[in-house]
DNA sequence: TAGCCTACGTTAAACGTTTAACATAATTTT
DNA sequence: AAAATTATGTTAAACGTTTAACGTAGGCTA
């Protein structure tokens, strides 16, 4: 790239304009104490010329950036651009700037994002990342969103346990007699699998009968579909109510049986999870338990500011909420 | 933020360590000519030590960041999300790292982004903004989205005029005697308002009736809704073709007349502009004049990379596409 | 008035690179 | 075998900050 920067005026032009020192004007602008008159005659001389701090200078020196790293799959997806949107205003309020990388869930990108990293890209790392085994150092510190990386890195997420519970009363509360559990995960361990726990214990504490079905997310779906279709008996679905994983999935899964000629919610009642709200039919795409993603942005960089003792894995939970979206008969 | 980071090595470590100078090193690592033998030691020598380079004092000493900054108003609209992550994507894979700046359609904030750019934060900008009076140096090189910021900043667009063109041809194909065009737009001259021309020539060129309305963004969108309200007349619609500026609004158009018992396609038929795809009902979400997002940031990033010749206001402008999206009888 | 603070400035050394200018060893030319 | 050329390394100065350590002027105490 052309770079046609003609020479910007640095601390030492500003030094010479004022007739003071460079370490004068430096504490100046980095508010520091001078007199009164010096700050005065620093700052016309930095609005005279122009001047502005050299950020990479700056970062070399005070071995800090500013800078804070967030590591998305994508953007594509609502929910991920919704949490990258929220915490992007949340560093810019607390003075920071914000570098994107986007890994479409690939995990050797996802591999030299943090390496990359490394390299005093960044003061610190948010990641929300897919691959089951990242080597991940903290030389810089991380939160995670949604995802355990490793014992002493925090995590955040919403309250997946009681959200899969919440999902399960309230399909037996609308009179659901039997239930199934759909899910399409990632390999990695992460906390979206504490939906199914949740779902689970509430059905087997109220004694409705559960199952569930699972393919991992590097996989194709048909396992699903085929599921789905051998559970349909002549234009009859042999459940009532379905909890799906996410959004994404239960807005197929009606489709499919929708398709088949099953009625949603009349037959099913059908309940996602994440809670997207789409602005183009200013609606919820399903009924679901909606994450927030809101405070789950801003407890991630809150952590990251304030790192707390991580000697015993701290994991932050945000309560979810339960949203009727037409998918159920609320 | 707590800096827990432990002195990292630097490349006199690694100098030190392979028995070779500064210098050498440096040249290993930036694929300048040194001999094969110095080039293993120097690698084995990276290795062993963990070795990254500073990203900062490289940048301050070449006066060269590898960032670009990316100026966007909001990723919680689709289109704005998707040509985020697309200009990322491009970005990525010329090696550079991008600072994603959200402004949330805030003049200050806009203004205030451009300024920072300036501290030799970011090689380039990519910016999409709606301050109609934004005061920009291009000390930094700069391409903008569907604003003309400056007689000699590029900007890429879709082929707005054409784009109208092509919807008003579609309707009037498609059978429609009396068409509207509705708009809200923001207060600055941008590209999208040649959406509105192309589809007045064309109805002019056909001699089909056609009016309009235009909102300004930072007024509410009322005037709209009155005009739809006042021109319904025994649940009859005078208009049987509306063309909207955005999906955005057709939408909101297309809900508005449903609401008062108007159907869309059948009595009036709407296309609306982006090509914006829900990825949850798995459709468009309308009849749509289709943007080239990808190539618009690819464009984008390529003219950033490669300024050419900007003496007579540079304006790349791509080429859309009509799809329909079940709003009208296609 | 001599001595001592206090308040404000200044000098100079870092931070970790890159790179021009120079030195030396290895190779070729004559 | 000496000179010329080339290949490879090295030294040292910059890039623009921050900041510890050190002056120095003026006001205060005794």
């Amino acid at each position: 790239m052309k770079m046609k920067r003609e020479k910007n005026p640095t601390i030492k032009d500003v030094a010479h304009e004022s007739g003071l020192s460079l370490a004068t004007v430096s504490k100046a602008i980095n508010g520091l104490p001078v007199s009164k008159k010096s700050r005065e005659r620093v700052e016309t001389a930095i609005k005279k010329l122009g001047y502005q701090v050299n950020t990479y200078a700056r970062a070399l020196k005070s071995n800090k950036s500013n800078c804070i790293a967030l590591i998305m799959p994508s953007l594509k997806h609502p929910f991920f651009a919704h949490i990258a949107d929220d915490l992007i205003a949340c560093l810019t309020r607390k003075g920071y700037h914000s570098i994107l990388m986007i890994t479409n869930y690939d995990p050797k990108t996802e591999q030299n994002c943090f390496s990359l990293v490394k390299s005093r890209k960044a003061d610190g790392v948010i990641a929300l990342t897919y691959s089951p085994d990242l080597i991940v150092d903290d030389s810089v510190p991380i939160v995670t969103i949604d995802r355990h990386l490793g014992e002493t890195i925090p995590c955040v997420s919403s309250h997946n346990f009681r959200g899969g519970e919440i999902a399960a009363e309230k399909l037996i509360e609308l009179g659901c007699k039997r239930l199934l559990f759909l899910r399409i995960s990632s390999r990695i361990p992460g906390e979206p699998d504490k939906r199914c726990a949740g779902f689970e214990s509430v059905c087997s504490m109220r004694g409705v009968p559960c199952d569930k079905v699972l393919v991992l997310d590097d996989e194709a779906d048909d396992p699903i579909y085929r599921f789905l279709e051998e559970h349909i008996k002549d234009g009859c679905f042999e459940y009532d109510g379905v909890f799906c994983n996410s959004d994404m999935l239960a807005n197929r899964v009606i489709r499919f049986l929708r398709d088949k000629g099953i009625a949603v919610p009349d037959q099913v009642q059908i309940i996602g999870y994440d809670g997207i709200f789409d602005r183009f039919t200013d609606q919820f795409v399903c009924s679901t338990i909606e994450q927030p993603i809101s405070q789950m942005a801003q407890v991630a960089v809150n952590l990251l500011m304030n790192p707390v003792d991580t000697t015993e894995g701290i994991n932050v939970m945000l309560p979810v909420k339960y949203i009727p979206g037409g998918t159920t008969k609320d």
